[in-house]
DNA sequence: ACGTGCTCCTGTGTGC
DNA sequence: TGCACACAGGAGCACG
């Protein structure tokens, strides 16, 4: 489910093997995908460019063309991108380009929830798009200006692409067991608990990042390799509550992440951490 | 203006 | 054991 680490992970891999070559032909396997432009537009923007340049936006990718405009890639639940001569992979590949090198990048993405597209400049789209701003290395007072007056859950809140963007289900999850904060926790929050999320959602990316997104890597004390059914708590060994939150489900610890009041959610599920101290 | 729920899509894992 | 179906969830949209 690629998020910003995910997608910070992609943005990093491209930028070592895709830039600098002449890319021969583009294929769309999957034209429905294409969102932003066609098919035909991106093949004819595409023939005989170089990618110069990556830059990455919240969830979304784009490669610099050195003629001008950005391919866009965005990820939706299953797509990634692969460099290689032959195509490796059990996923169809939804889009194709290739260089003169011989080698290929590939989009895949199984369920097609994912998006290619074309922008003519990268700031436009996201005024366009109306996207917060990327949620890596924000500052403080953009975290505060962002989310200080938001309304409802703290973790609808922190999923609001327009108010910062790149965080999804799986790490607005982790940054609240970070905090130690009940997923259905409703602001107004104080500014300490403000304080204390934003520390948590630096802390969270950056190791995240630092381990290629890769659940088998990240630091142990981290929730995302435990939230499955039957999970457990990495801090306390309990199993792990879940909750269905705006057709989302939140993976959190009962004990370490207490409501901070007593707040009418509805549906703990039964797996909840159930014995008790 | 905000929250909720549906839609797209398909493989996996749960539950009867 | 086998099959049916809920679930996974990013984003955009309609609706209340």
């Amino acid at each position: 489910m690629p998020e910003l680490p995910d997608v910070e992970t992609f943005r990093r891999y491209l930028e070592s093997r895709a830039l600098g070559k002449v890319v021969t032909r583009a294929e769309v396997s999957a034209p429905a995908m294409v969102r932003n432009g066609s098919p035909r537009r991106l093949r004819s923007r595409l023939g005989g460019a170089r990618f110069r340049a990556t830059h990455r936006h919240g969830k979304y990718l784009f490669l610099e063309c050195d003629r001008g405009g950005w391919l866009l890639l965005h990820f939706g639940m299953t797509g990634y991108p692969r460099m290689g001569r032959r195509v490796a992979s059990r996923d169809p590949a939804r889009f194709r380009v290739r260089f003169d090198d011989g080698t290929t990048l590939t989009f895949h993405d199984v369920r097609k929830l994912g998006t290619i597209g074309w922008v003519e400049d990268v700031q436009s789209f996201i005024r366009a798009r109306r996207l917060g701003p990327d949620a890596l290395d924000m500052p403080w007072e953009t975290f505060r200006a962002r989310l200080g007056r938001a309304k409802g859950t703290v973790k609808t809140a922190l999923m609001n692409q327009r108010a910062v963007a790149g965080i999804g289900n799986v790490y607005a999850d982790e940054i609240l067991f970070r905090a130690g904060l009940h997923p259905a926790a409703k602001a107004p929050l104080p500014d300490s608990t403000w304080r204390r999320l934003h520390r948590a959602l630096r802390t969270v990316l950056a190791r995240a990042i630092a381990a290629g997104a890769d659940p088998s890597r990240v630091p142990r004390t981290f929730l995302l390799p435990n939230r499955r059914t039957h999970g457990r708590c990495p801090r306390c060994g309990r199993p792990l509550s879940t909750l269905r939150l705006g057709g989302r489900t939140a993976y959190y610890c009962e004990r370490d992440q207490p409501p901070r009041r007593r707040e009418a959610h509805g549906g703990v599920s039964q797996t909840a951490c159930g014995t008790r101290p």
